[in-house]
RNA sequence: GCCCUCGUAGCUCAGCUGGAUAGAGCAGCGGACUUCUAAUCCGCCGGUCGCAGGUUCGACUCCUGCCGGGGGCGCCA
């Protein structure tokens, strides 16, 4: 549609004599009564045409009259220029159509075909349970992962366990004297898991390489509740052993970016943007954080990644300089590396701050946080909003199994069309093929409406995956959830007053639309019942 | 001090690559069930889009400066 729209834009363009501009901009009103679509073509190519941008909209709008592209019944000049197209109902009754052909590929697209996408997120230290902090990346992580997925790119997800340096140190010093009846050393870690993990521990275990295994067991399995995955637990310390890291190194070196200096090895990143210089080895021999990270993207490029996306907290944003000027050193395209800050989750309890902390004993983990509230409430909740702002949770709204708490919104939509179908069976009705059903009866507001709503998913979908936004999936279901219960509750489908020809066209609706609802969920993670 | 990020209705947030009269939920007020789930629907109330300039046909959106919140500025991770 589009591109027959645009097509058509030029080719009236070019009947008046005005050069096509490069990109025909069509958009999408935000008012109905200014159409299905609108191009702003007249206003931007008024000064070259050298003539008002008006007069230019309504020639076009003759050519476009004389000639109307399918679907089109009426086209007109509105505001300052604007051109706009009012389709005939029978395109959103095509609309449904397509729906119903497409199924769960409804919304799916092509923009990213051919390019492989590496996702990096969570990656918390493994030295405890992951908590409701991590879960915002965990959960925007997984659904932008599906998102990519859904406009064809091929996505691998990977959680890099730091599971070298002196973190690992501290928390094994913890447990160990957790395990040994004391209090965990100045700085160690407080947390009451310590003690429980520690009374688990086997006399004989070391309590490093036990206690990683024991953390990423929890991590692996309150992250499998949420229904998040991972194609690879990377492990940096596995880097040592294959000898990426010393690799790395020697190829920074051959590459000529590494000074030794005060004892040091340093790279020399300012070049590349950074506006410091950073330790790769320290004086005492011991590499810093810094080069297996870098180790472990050059791993990544080596496996043929056209894009890696890393998924960071806030506090670490920092490091994307001298991250970017790593791989930028390393001989990468820096726009082949992404990376996406999520903002701060402040938690709240009936207006009180919950403070989420690792050290402290109030750890609001993620285990609880599902078992409080359920998986669908969690990811829901996290992909709300975006995450370029600082998110605040109400626990008691995420709680509360109540109109506040929008996920019920959204199932329930579903679970209202579903149990059409169950009534119907009931009542031993039948739905005829789509083929032999008449779709031009449907022309009330409220079915028109979640036409309008649906035929929206692949665009909703593509701009999710281009601007990395799943909360702009989010928005969607939920527009088209709203829509759904205003159908719902204006439009009976099995009522006996429905005449058999809507009460078939009304059926393929709901049909459509609970697609659109499951399709939509999907991309979420958030399941779709049949029944509440 | 420098860097990043956010600032939109009483509260929590949307607002697409700049578009036409800035939207939704909650809270508040008032309505709607002899019907497939009322966890729903409808109406009303509610805004100097932090402030000031700039760019242009047009700015919540882009640029600059300021104010305010959060985060970051280690041979810690």
């Amino acid at each position: 549609m589009r591109d027959e729209l645009i097509s058509a834009i030029r080719d009236a363009l070019t009947a008046v004599g005005v050069p096509s501009p490069d990109v025909v901009e069509l958009e999408r009103p935000g008012r109905r009564e200014h159409g299905a679509f609108s191009t702003n073509v007249a206003l931007a190519s008024a000064k070259a045409a050298g003539r008002p941008p008006r007069e230019l909209a309504a020639d076009l709008v003759a050519r476009l009259e004389a000639d109307p592209p399918p679907f089109v019944q009426r086209v007109e000049v509105a505001g300052p220029g604007f051109v706009n197209f009012h389709l005939d109902d029978a395109w959103l009754h095509q609309v449904l159509r397509s729906v119903v052909d497409a199924g769960e590929s409804w919304g799916s697209g092509t923009a990213g075909t051919g390019s492989r996408v590496l996702v990096e997120y969570v990656s918390a230290n493994p030295t405890g349970p992951v908590h409701a902090g991590h879960a915002r990346g965990a959960v925007y992580g997984d659904s932008l992962a599906r998102i990519l997925r859904a406009v064809g790119h091929e996505v691998d997800e990977e959680f890099y366990v730091n599971d070298r340096g002196v973190q690992m140190q501290v928390f094994a010093a913890s447990l160990a004297a957790r395990a040994a009846g004391e209090e965990p050393p100045e700085g160690g870690y407080q947390g009451d898991y310590i003690t429980e993990w520690a009374a688990e521990m086997p006399a004989d275990a070391d309590p490093l390489t036990w206690g990683e295994a024991r953390a990423l067991l929890d991590q692996r399995e309150v992250l499998g509740e949420l229904g998040v995955s991972f194609d690879d637990w990377f492990s940096e310390r596995r880097m040592v052993h294959t000898g990426a890291i010393d690799t790395t190194l020697e190829d920074l070196r051959a590459r000529g970016v590494v000074d030794d200096a005060d004892g040091a090895v340093w790279l020399r990143s300012t070049e590349f943007g950074d506006d410091k210089d950073r330790v790769l080895v320290k004086s005492d021999g011991e590499v810093t954080y810094l080069l297996p990270d870098i180790a472990y993207h050059r791993d990544k490029f080596a496996r043929g990644y056209d894009l890696l996306v890393d998924v960071w907290g806030a506090d670490h944003h920092g490091y994307v300089p001298r991250m970017r000027a790593a791989i930028e050193a390393l001989g990468h395209d820096p726009a082949s590396f992404e990376v996406v800050i999520t903002q701060l989750v402040r938690l709240e309890r009936g207006g009180e701050e919950v403070r989420i902390s690792k050290r402290s004993g109030d750890l609001i983990t993620l285990r609880d946080l599902i078992g409080e509230v359920g998986p669908d409430a969690v990811r829901l909740t996290y992909l709300l909003q975006s995450v370029d702002s600082p998110q605040t949770v109400d626990l008691d709204v995420v709680v509360a199994q109540s109109n506040e708490n929008p996920v019920y919104y959204v199932q329930m939509a579903n679970a209202r069309l579903r149990s059409i179908d169950r009534v119907a069976a009931e009542r031993g009705l039948e739905r005829l093929p789509l083929a032999s059903v008449d779709l031009s009866v449907l022309v009330a507001e409220r079915e028109l409406e979640v036409l309008r709503v649906l035929e929206l998913l692949p665009e909703v979908v593509e701009l999710a995956a281009r601007e990395r936004a799943p909360h702009k999936v989010t928005t969607w279901v939920r527009d088209l959830a709203a829509a759904v219960h205003g159908f719902y509750h204006d439009c009976p489908v099995l009522h006996p007053d429905t005449p058999d020809e809507l009460r078939q066209a009304r059926w393929w609706l709901a049909a459509a639309a609970s697609t659109g609802l499951q399709v939509g969920l999907e991309l979420l993670g958030v399941s779709a019942p049949e029944q509440l």
